[in-house]
DNA sequence: ACAATTTTATTTATTGATAAATAAATGAAG
DNA sequence: CTTCATTTATTTATCAATAAATAAAATTGT
């Protein structure tokens, strides 16, 4: 965010993006709500005031970068033939303009806080349903599958975003 | 395992079994090291005689899982057409025999602590290598891009194994 | 003066780790 | 054999640190 928006972004906002850059880079246990109070510049008993709990917060963060996800491959519009390669870029732009939120989202099925599991297979299904849905209106033979391999793909360039193994990727040029 | 191996088995491959168990559904941090005590039936300090740390125990069973995973496909022998899919038949048969061990290794990346991270790049690192390889000398096109998509494959079925959504495995029939 | 914002002070629980004590097994000497 | 000594296995007691959450006070703006 530039310093501009910092100022007009809420506090609530501004806890939301620190939340989202210390989850999706520390996880759910490592990332303490001082971390995430500090990293606004305000007093850990403050973030309560927003969220009942550093679980209800994670799940607010969640929430909205689904939604992010969401309304940029509704937005995907192309011939069958190239929806799946364009819904891909769709994907890439996101992970560069919400590398955190994008991060937090494919990685948060591994957080075995009960209600985050809940929340993570409930968001896990609605992006598969999202992505079968358009494939199979656009007339994709087996959307299902396409559905499957297209999520898959996000979750080894999320490994390789991690583990800065650039090699992992799908659009590592494969040499020799 | 059966009582007999149960008793056959050292203090410390029981350690290592409950740890291996927990680890993969509860996560590091949210095993304790009273827990995996528990599990085994000694008392919590008694797991710091065998492991000098709990992130020591977690990467010993790491590695194990790794050597097991890494002798499986060793051992599949198979001509190039027919490799990848006798491949993801050894990934399966090692993921009902050693289900825990699979789910932390396929996991294990989103651990935040420092070890850990270096712990997970390494052994994603060795397994790229090992399966590319594979593919490689099989004389299979494009080695490295295969082995990604192979991986990519392992990682959704991870997800839909520890979400519980088995439409989102590549072996889910794809009706309608 | 009122309402919203933000801080200080504090509590309670959890947990990894250490140290010292005890019990059990093993083996050698009488 | 069986007693004694020595090592190995395991427990009890405890510490120190961390972190989430609550309540009440204080500050700020209108």
């Amino acid at each position: 965010m530039s310093p501009k928006e910092e100022i007009a972004a809420s506090r609530k906002d501004q806890i939301m993006n620190s939340a989202a850059a210390l989850f999706a880079s520390q996880g759910f246990y490592k990332t303490t709500t001082a971390h995430v109070a500090e990293a606004v510049g305000v007093t850990q008993p403050y973030v309560f005031h927003f969220f009942k709990s550093k679980e209800q917060l994670y799940l607010a963060v969640l929430e909205r970068a689904y939604e992010r996800l969401h309304r940029a491959f509704s937005a995907v519009d192309a011939p069958p033939e190239e929806l799946a390669h364009k819904m891909g870029l769709a994907f890439n732009t996101l992970l560069e303009s919400y590398r955190n939120e994008i991060l937090l989202l494919m990685q948060c099925f591994t957080t075995p806080e009960p209600a985050i599991r809940e929340y993570s297979r409930r968001t896990h299904s609605r992006i598969y349903n999202t992505v079968k849905t358009r494939f199979k209106t656009a007339g994709v033979p087996k959307p299902g599958t396409e559905a499957s391999i297209f999520i898959s793909c996000g979750l080894i360039i999320t490994l390789s975003e991690i583990l800065e193994l650039p090699e992992l990727s799908p659009w590592h040029e494969d040499l020799d």
